[in-house]
DNA sequence: TTGTACGCGTTATCAT
DNA sequence: ATGATAACGCGTACAA
């Protein structure tokens, strides 16, 4: 049977350097591949002269270890996977940094795929991000698409939801109640006395967070009894200021009688603020509108823009530190519900007294 | 010797259900792990009788390949690193958005370590994400450390910086001239009429895109003669508006005669530009502002922010076609200088005539 | 067209 | 404290 140094040499003598292997550092430094390994992951059962004749070695050879052999041993690539619509927004961007600041403590790192708010071909990214070694997952929202359950189901794999936070729901999250954030908005508005809010939203399509926040919208009318309904305009989350501005413009032009806005993300909010002001109007004097987010900018803006809060960078943290106990202290993921409230500031106000319509 | 029957019996017969290998699937197929192999990877060798019995096989034991064994068995991980100071960043989020779309194409994807804007321990990021297995890198910047430049030298990984282009550098760059990009907003501001001028920069250690976008500010107004000194302020990114804005403060009571300030980022400008309307001044009128960056919102602001246009999703997409192309291709990756212009909006005018002095 | 045998580089087990 | 051995699951010469 073929020794290790007679395999060795049968290696290919092609142009490429091999890359060193354990048996090549011990070999250098004198004792067996076997050491070299202690030496790198129990340096405290290895003697201290053995040990720095290894390091030596392994520096002379540029020795690191090969990720792939040891993953395939272990049966662990430290890597979770990301699906999520995308980074291009502050949201996100800011969720999935927090996510791996904090994963890179525990030595773990993310793979980010991005979806696109498309849902259709999800379960392809999920199955390729699984078949990548991913050791647990996480996703934004609710998974609608039973293939993507069943995949779940059958994958033994921790899961996390984020962004929504669902009770009802068989794969944990942690997250905010859309509704609740969105209902909280309309009621305050409802409470200033407004009877003429419309609503910006983003696209609802495979989309739970809009379905919940345009479901709040339209209950808090209702259940005000006010029986004219109310606009709420899906618009592309792409070039979002620009198409909160336009979908503002159309608005202000098609129901003059508008006294408030209610935006489900901050870039339509920011986007209509300005086209307010564009047009001449006032707020909160004209037009109150409140946004849903809270931007950094929010409180910037004049009038600092009312909003929600959306806890989004302590979602990313917690999301992986579920993740981190799931992996080393096998504990379930349990749910999580996370607050996401109404910040008052300076773009929300009474409606003016009927002089407008005169 | 141990054959793979014999072999399989012994694994651990623990509660955790063991993953099925292309044994097991060849076992309840009828054929060997070899064939089951083929039918996955080159399914035209392998009878369709046969190759349609392996994919219900697998189905049935909802098979999928073991990507650590195929990693060490290929050699390859079909991962690229992405060492990036943050995420919570509009351009480095557009930048990787479109970096791990284009890559995602292709069956590769990033693993993203954040840095942050303190480059002292990136050594340590870069080994990590090198040790699990990333096969090419992409970094942000002018690599200094030169722990770093040495590691990666003799990684003999394929490389490539962006956000800078660095004409005399060994390691290849896709980016655009930092100093031409600070130097024409300087350059426009000057032939405008304008003479006293500051700069809103973010902290410069370690960070030649700020290095030079200093430096462009300061060579502009040498060149044009100027003796009076012009202030340049440096600070934080976390909370860059608010902290755009405080500068902005401190600026406008230091130095009540400056006529126009230059923002090395849009988060700056648009601070700048709120707290410089909340004291009652005007823009341009007062005080004129330009960016850097072109954020989606510039254009929207009022008035509309006359800034740089930083090709953030471009520098995302060719860094990844560069790292593709070096690694199907073997070919080698190009440094290659993308263009970042003034885009002229309204924030910009002549300054005042001599009126304010009075 | 299909199967056999073996190595990729690491680590756990067991023996010394 | 250290070494020998085997096994993780896959892909590929080579043989049939």
């Amino acid at each position: 049977m073929a020794n290790q140094k007679s395999v060795r040499s049968k290696r290919k003598t092609g142009n490429k350097p091999a890359r060193p292997r354990m048996a090549d550092v011990g070999k250098l430094a004198g004792v067996s591949a076997c050491t070299v390994s202690r030496a790198f992951n129990s340096p405290e059962t290895v003697r201290p002269q053995i040990l720095e004749k290894v390091h030596k070695a392994a520096k002379e050879l540029n020795y690191s270890l090969n990720p792939a052999a040891k993953a395939l041993r272990l049966q662990q690539t430290h890597i979770f996977g990301v699906i999520i619509p995308t980074l291009n927004h502050a949201m996100f961007a800011e969720l999935v940094n927090s996510f791996q600041s904090t994963l890179s403590e525990s030595g773990y790192a993310p793979v980010i795929i991005t979806t696109g708010f498309d849902n259709r071909n999800i379960f392809d990214h999920i199955r390729a991000i699984v078949e990548r070694g991913a050791e647990g997952l996480l996703m934004v929202g609710r998974v609608e698409d039973p293939r993507v359950r069943e995949f779940i189901e059958r994958s033994h794999l921790p899961v996390v939801t984020t962004y929504s936070y669902l009770e009802d729901e068989s794969i944990p999250s942690i997250g905010f109640d859309n509704y609740q954030s969105a209902r909280q908005s309309v009621d305050y508005l409802l409470a200033l006395g407004h009877t003429k809010i419309a609503m910006i939203a983003g696209p609802s399509q495979g989309n739970d967070r809009q379905q919940s926040r345009i479901q709040a919208f339209r209950d808090a009318r209702e259940m005000a009894g006010i029986k004219e309904e109310w606009p709420v305009v899906e618009n592309a989350y792409d070039s979002a200021y620009a198409s909160g501005a336009n979908v503002m413009h159309s608005l202000l032009v098609s129901h003059p009688d508008l006294t408030a806005v209610v935006c489900s993300s901050d870039t339509f909010a920011i986007g209509a603020l300005q086209e307010a002001k564009r047009m001449g109007l006032r707020v909160p004097e004209d037009v109150s509108i409140i946004g849903h987010d809270d931007f950094e900018l929010a409180q910037l803006l004049d009038p600092a823009l009312s909003t929600v809060k959306v806890p989004a960078a302590e979602m990313g943290k917690r999301c992986a530190e579920a993740l981190l106990n799931a992996k080393v202290g096998n504990n379930p993921i349990v749910s999580r519900k996370l607050n996401a409230s109404l910040i008052l500031r300076d773009s929300a106000a009474p409606p003016k007294t009927k002089t407008k319509a005169a």
